[in-house]
DNA sequence: ATGAAAGCGCTAACAT
DNA sequence: ATGTTAGCGCTTTCAT
């Protein structure tokens, strides 16, 4: 059995290849009883139009690449990502869209890529997710006019974004922290060279200024998102006494969690903890975590339609979203205000 | 800047585009001295060839597709599948190839999507992963022709597959546990509709045989790779005085330890506790978990390179590739025989 | 409303 | 060794 092409279509059902196009494209000028006819061998036959050639001849490809911007090593420590592309496909797979994955390992191969990303006329479109403050990847997409979203809010203008409110987030947990009577509040960052990690540190900043509280930089500890990052950095913040520390992910804070278990600090009596994110991890770790819950699918599914629209209508002034985030009490805090 | 085409390359190098293609595809009739000159021009310029033409000239387009024939919710609960991921797009970068992601999140999309797969004449050929037992894919995918390998064994004989040996890793695991003297050893499996489930318990089994013992259906529970799924089945076996658990993946032990603390049963001492996966969660658990190490991303790096094999060498009779599984003793076990 | 024909960027015979 | 030419399957004017 040959490939089935329009042309093949086209002759099954008596018509030229034009019509056919214009059935499948579901363009108006055709009458129906044609119209029905092609539908009929179309379905009958299994036909499905060659991207490539569909590419090739102007038109949509319907596919869409996923760039993460972060050695994949980091990456999958952390649910995340694979929350991010369920949301992502969730959204791709009623459109017809097919999703293409750009990951790299080493900064060599990110070099690599980029420009294969840049030129690669496959795809219709970006989300570029797991971005840096000082990424080129932007600025070289918007010379190259290829539609993005961004998964994280990004300064420039013309730059459509999906983002959670990080410093509001924050600012809530951290508040609460401080309404539950703590005074040597703690702070473990993600990667700072993260516009998230820092919205999250900004906003321990900001909750603590608020409430008038000084702010002594050695309680905050750098981490990388990474559970071991999180363990060590607890285990430095134990040395100053702190009576709480507010988490910039679940993850971390379940390295937290395992540093205070090993040194026989009583969660949440005698330092209380508070996470990101709400993904499992949360539920399950003991005591179970309180933390900040970010739509993390939503921020998937958003990006994909915001890309749609671009691909559709051009979308002029740029689209920017933040969701909203949520406090989600349970244990490690230590009280439900 | 109009988009860079072969045409425009030969321009600007005072070739044909002939020689700019073959060129770029490194064919050997071309002097020395010409191909030097277009390759200069197409490192100043950037040029990257467009896959979808390519792809429509008859050649490869460079594009892999992942199934993972698993719905997304369950996928991504296990460290297992991004893992995977890692080793696949680890193998994909250097060759330059694109790797396209299918997923589906009901058992409609599964439906919509498999004739998609199967017609889209974009992507060389494809990695199957997560895929059960009776899954019609495979047939259809032979039908086809469409190149393949697929991540688990597979009965027939046409199928090129990479696994890792799930039979002996379980055998291994769960002889240690005899050895070390315990009497009602239970088992809590994995979705018996995979063929690695199957084999795991397979595994189990025979270790319990081999050495004698009686097997006592009752003391098999079914889980599903959730965390969740292995908390409830250890709540049922807690019924059943058994005194060790071989457990099909780390992140069910993960729940299976869960349940015992909440009922304070000590681990190891009145029950002991082992895993299968050795990925991040085992060494993180409280205590740290024993389990059974398999080397999930040398399965997806084999796995490009199979694929790759096929394509360019047609690979008669088809390779199939088991990989050796070990068992890691830390604490859950209670002893190092 | 439909068909004919050109062309998207590339590869691979086929010439020279 | 290099250039010329004919498609690959599709969309899209342009005719009719």
């Amino acid at each position: 059995m040959t490939r089935l092409t329009l042309e093949s279509i086209a002759e099954l059902a008596g018509v030229s290849r034009s019509t056919v196009s214009r059935v499948v494209n579901n363009h108006v000028s055709v009458r129906p009883e044609v119209r029905e006819r092609v539908l009929a061998v179309i379905e009958q036959t299994g036909y499905q139009p060659d991207p490539a050639a569909r590419r090739l001849a102007g038109q949509r490809a319907n596919i869409i690449g996923l760039v993460i911007a972060e050695p994949a090593q980091s990456l999958f420590a952390d649910p995340y990502f694979p929350r991010l592309i369920q949301g992502i496909t969730q959204a791709c797979n009623p459109q017809d869209l097919t999703l293409s994955l750009f990951l790299f390992h080493t900064k060599e191969e990110e070099a690599n890529l980029y420009p294969k990303i840049l030129h690669n006329n496959l795809f219709d479109g970006l989300i570029i997710a797991g971005m840096h403050v000082d990424d080129p990847l932007v600025s070289q997409l918007i010379e190259n006019d290829i539609p993005f979203v961004t998964v994280g809010r990004h300064e420039s203008p013309k730059v459509n974004y999906i983002d959670t409110d990080n410093m509001a987030g924050s600012h809530t947990a951290v508040t609460h922290l401080i309404r539950l009577g703590r005074q040597r509040i703690g702070h473990i960052t993600g990667h700072l060279n993260n516009r998230a990690s820092l919205d999250r540190q900004d906003g321990y900043l900001n909750a603590l200024r608020d409430r008038g509280r000084a702010i002594d930089p050695t309680l905050i500890e750098r981490g990388d998102y990474t559970e071991a990052s999180a363990y060590e950095a607890m285990h430095r913040l134990l040395a100053k006494n702190v009576d709480a520390v507010f988490v910039a992910s679940d993850s971390m804070a379940l390295g937290a969690l395992r540093a205070l278990r090993e040194a026989n600090v009583k969660v949440p009596d005698d330092i209380a903890i508070v996470g990101f994110d709400d993904l499992p991890p949360a539920t399950l770790s003991v005591p179970p975590l309180t933390t900040v819950r970010q739509p993390i699918r939503r921020v998937g599914i958003l990006a994909v339609e915001t890309l749609l629209d671009i691909l559709d209508n051009g979308l002029e002034p740029a689209r920017r979203v933040i969701l909203p985030t949520e406090l989600v009490v349970r244990e490690t805090c230590g009280g439900r205000i």
